[in-house]
DNA sequence: TGTACATCAGTGAACGCGCGTTCACTGATGTAC
DNA sequence: TGTACATCAGTGAACGCGCGTTCACTGATGTAC
């Protein structure tokens, strides 16, 4: 054998690698197939052995930026009590750092409207991955799963998704920089009055 | 003369209405020029009389955009008490109308990321709107200026448009009405402690 | 050890198509006399 | 009132280009004997 028996699968995960962080930066049509191609050290040519379509190609890449975000903030929690994994997670998340570098972060602020305008496979990769990142947060509010801490939890998504958006949507540095602040202030207010509330709700 | 004086600024006018329309609806590069003067009911061999590029009219729809949401927000609050005037545009803004209705709907959720990519005559349009949209929500937390209630006001704008972009890309109905509801109970609780904050620090 | 052949990841030319942009033209309507 | 002409908003063919996708081919590497 020429090449070792997994140098197929190899490359294809290099492609969805590289095309990830090109699509998060660039938008889910930023990029052309040679442009994909190219990030991976590839000529167009051979794309289409690795990946029934472009769109294909963009499924894949959403998916994996996903779990790199899910298992990021997994391994920040890791270990820590409740109050200050969110704490962490909300610090990471809207820091400069993040807004700074789409290609590394999260998809959903990257991706999430231009995948509210494609297909459903697109759409179900966002969901399962929107789901999991709330029941993360929402055990982190809450000891027990309810409605109330997945509603906190969504709502602390939404707020540092919007967030981002709009700090890398403004020059304005001060405007951008109050977005992100602003954002982690209210998050742990947030956080402690719902989970008193919710910790009430409990007992 | 065969035409009224103002013939052509009507007709500018409509495109740019349809546009800005068709372009929420659709995204920055969803439509072609072709599409968009369709829109209008025009074929696209006259664009270049009304507009510079492709691009000019993207700018010209997205502050028409924006200067229609902030109109609707004064009109909204109008005569209201200001936590009545804040939970008005609360409601309107997270409803299933609004979500489901992106092109007659606010251009952040719909736009922002893309301008997040574009130009910088696209951002300074989006920074002036939103710089806009800042000072009357902040106007409704306190009476007096403040960092406090400008930052109070950049999150609930940050939630509104994280949660209707999400809920936008999510096709379980659950999940995308528990991120608006989410978004609507913890504003109005937000407001809540932001006013009483910040009218602490004013006394 | 040396030579002919098989394999197959990757290449690059080519396809039909839609894009943004340009431009010579049309045809409905008003003006001149 | 009627006819020739001027105006100009809007038309549609055409441009060069880059796109997603297809496919015949290359050439490095292993196998057969």
């Amino acid at each position: 054998m020429r090449y070792p028996k997994d140098h197929g699968q190899h490359t294809r995960r290099r492609i969805v690698e590289s095309a990830s962080r090109g699509l998060r930066q660039s938008g889910a049509d930023g990029l052309s197939v040679a442009d994909l191609m190219k990030l991976a050290n590839l000529t167009h040519g051979s794309f289409y052995a690795y990946f029934k379509s472009r769109d294909a190609l963009v499924v894949e890449s959403l998916a994996l930026a996903m779990d790199r975000t899910i298992v990021h903030w997994l391994s920040l929690t890791q270990g820590l009590p409740a109050q200050k994994g969110f704490d962490a997670i909300v610090e990471s998340y809207l820091s400069p750092r993040h807004r700074d570098d789409p290609g590394r972060g999260c998809a959903l602020p990257a991706l999430a409207a231009d995948i509210g305008r494609s297909g459903p496979e697109a759409r179900r990769t966002l969901e399962s991955g929107l789901g999991k990142m709330v029941d993360i947060i929402a055990r982190l509010i809450a000891a027990r799963p309810s409605k109330e801490a997945r509603q906190a939890a969504a709502r602390a998504i939404a707020t540092m998704v919007g967030s981002i958006v709009l700090a890398r949507a403004v020059d304005d540095k001060r405007l951008s920089d109050l977005l992100l602040e602003a954002g982690r202030l209210g998050l742990r207010n947030q956080a402690a009055s719902d989970r008193a509330r919710v910790h009430v709700l409990e007992s």
